[in-house]
DNA sequence: AATAGACACAACCGCGAAATA
DNA sequence: TTATTTCGCGGTTGTGTCTAT
């Protein structure tokens, strides 16, 4: 275990300089680098490769420690960084990839060409603590899903355990012996279903694998709407509804904004969330918005429909997912709450308002926008989730499931 | 214009693993 | 085998900028 040298800092030009006893007694630098500082550290490594950040000091007089030296390099210096913000499919990328190996920045960066693990990590913590503030899920729906089913071992994980790319360039397939979606089980013990019998597992009708329309659906955690609910029955249903599968819209509600139009639901919001080849042409198409694995494998039942749920439960800082995911998650990072509402918005507020029936929305759909959430965040919550329930023309009978 | 808060970014720190003496 | 050094990772902090109030 390397000694640190002790800290004594005093102030110098560009950055604090220090008493350095561990090697040579010389004074290390801290703080910004300069330019010249720089080209020394590029110069060192360009004659002696990387590594050897120890040796950087005693051979260029640098006064910065080889762990600096190192970082600056990585970070910095290094040739084929990329600048600029994370592209949408980049940081999507990074979600599905944290939600599988959680935060190793490192084996997460390595899947990202110029990226590096600082970046992503610093992506992350802004990302997290906007999102924890807001009350939001870690994740976009679709990739609790798209983990769940990882788990489940419906899908080929992007990433081994231990952070290795499997399949990184290809999109997710469907393990070919899993031919079929089913519905993760129940917890056992949960009190909605003592007396419910279990759902069957649902099933395209068709063989998936031959149907490119709907390997693509399989691997974005859309079902449509009529697939749904011929597979549910009335305890299907319950089960839809703990799953925080959202009401069905009843056709007068089938308006949208007014720059969107029913064959373009991937707008900018869409777009962050799913890739280009996962988007599926038309719009009847219902996103099923929980992963209850997420939620049971926690022990944290908060996250289940009111009146279902056993109790209120306590939330614990990494409650976020469990207790708010499994309802209304949808609402993404590339898209800054605005303070105040844009015209659209209001707009989107009044339509979206409509679509659930005003007041009733915040007891029928989110339990209730948490105390810390803006009721802008709120707005753009309801404005993605019109993004997500696309219109569905449905049979009469079905309406009844409301 | 001043201020506060949010955000992005850079850098530092502690720790543990791997390498080396 | 043990002690020491080096390296890398993840967590945290500091700072400048931007935006809303």
């Amino acid at each position: 275990m390397a000694v640190e040298a002790p800290q004594q800092p005093e102030q110098a030009a560009g950055g604090s300089v220090e008493q350095g006893a561990a090697a040579g007694g010389g004074r290390l630098k801290k703080g910004p680098w300069t330019p010249d500082e720089d080209q020394l550290l590029v110069e060192h490594v360009r004659r002696h490769g990387e590594g050897s950040w120890n040796a950087v000091r005693r051979e260029t007089g640098l006064l910065r420690c080889g762990k600096s030296c190192r970082l600056r390099w990585a970070n910095h210096l290094r040739p084929n960084l990329k600048r600029g913000p994370f592209s949408p499919e980049e940081e999507r990328l990074i979600l599905r990839l944290h939600a599988l190996i959680g935060n190793k920045w490192a084996r997460i960066s390595a899947h990202l060409p110029g990226r590096t693990d600082n970046e992503i990590k610093n992506y992350w913590n802004t990302r997290l603590k906007r999102r924890k503030r807001a009350g939001l899920a870690l994740y976009p729906p679709d990739v609790e899903r798209e983990v769940a089913l990882v788990r489940a071992g419906k899908l080929r994980p992007i990433v081994d355990a231990d952070g290795n790319a499997s399949s990184l360039q290809a999109p997710l397939l469907l393990d070919a012996a899993a031919d079929q979606f089913a519905w993760p089980a129940a917890p056992p013990f949960h009190p909605a279903f003592n007396n419910v019998a279990p759902p069957q597992p649902f099933q395209f009708t068709g063989n998936i694998s031959h149907n490119p329309q709907a390997l693509l659906a399989a691997q974005v955690p859309y079902l449509h709407h009529d697939e749904v609910s011929a597979g549910l029955g009335h305890a299907n249903k319950l089960y839809a509804d703990a799953l925080g599968m959202p009401p069905l819209v009843p056709p007068s509600a089938q308006e949208l904004p007014s720059n969107q139009s029913p064959a373009d639901a991937g707008g900018p919001l869409e777009m962050l969330v799913l890739e280009q080849d996962q988007r599926l042409p038309g719009a009847a198409l219902l996103r099923v918005t929980s992963m209850p694995e997420l939620v049971y494998n926690e022990n944290d039942y908060s996250a289940w429909p009111s009146g279902l749920s056993g109790g209120s439960g306590s939330r614990s800082e990494g409650d976020v997912t469990s207790h708010y995911g499994g309802k209304c998650d949808c609402f993404f990072d590339g898209v800054k709450p605005a303070k105040g509402m844009p015209a659209s918005l209001a707009v989107a507020e009044e339509e979206v308002s409509g679509l659930f029936g005003g007041e009733e929305l915040v007891a029928v759909w989110p339990d209730k926008p948490p105390e810390s959430i803006t009721k802008d965040d709120f707005n753009l919550q309801m404005m993605e989730m019109q993004h997500l329930m696309p219109p569905v023309p449905l049979p009469a009978d079905e309406h009844g499931l409301n």
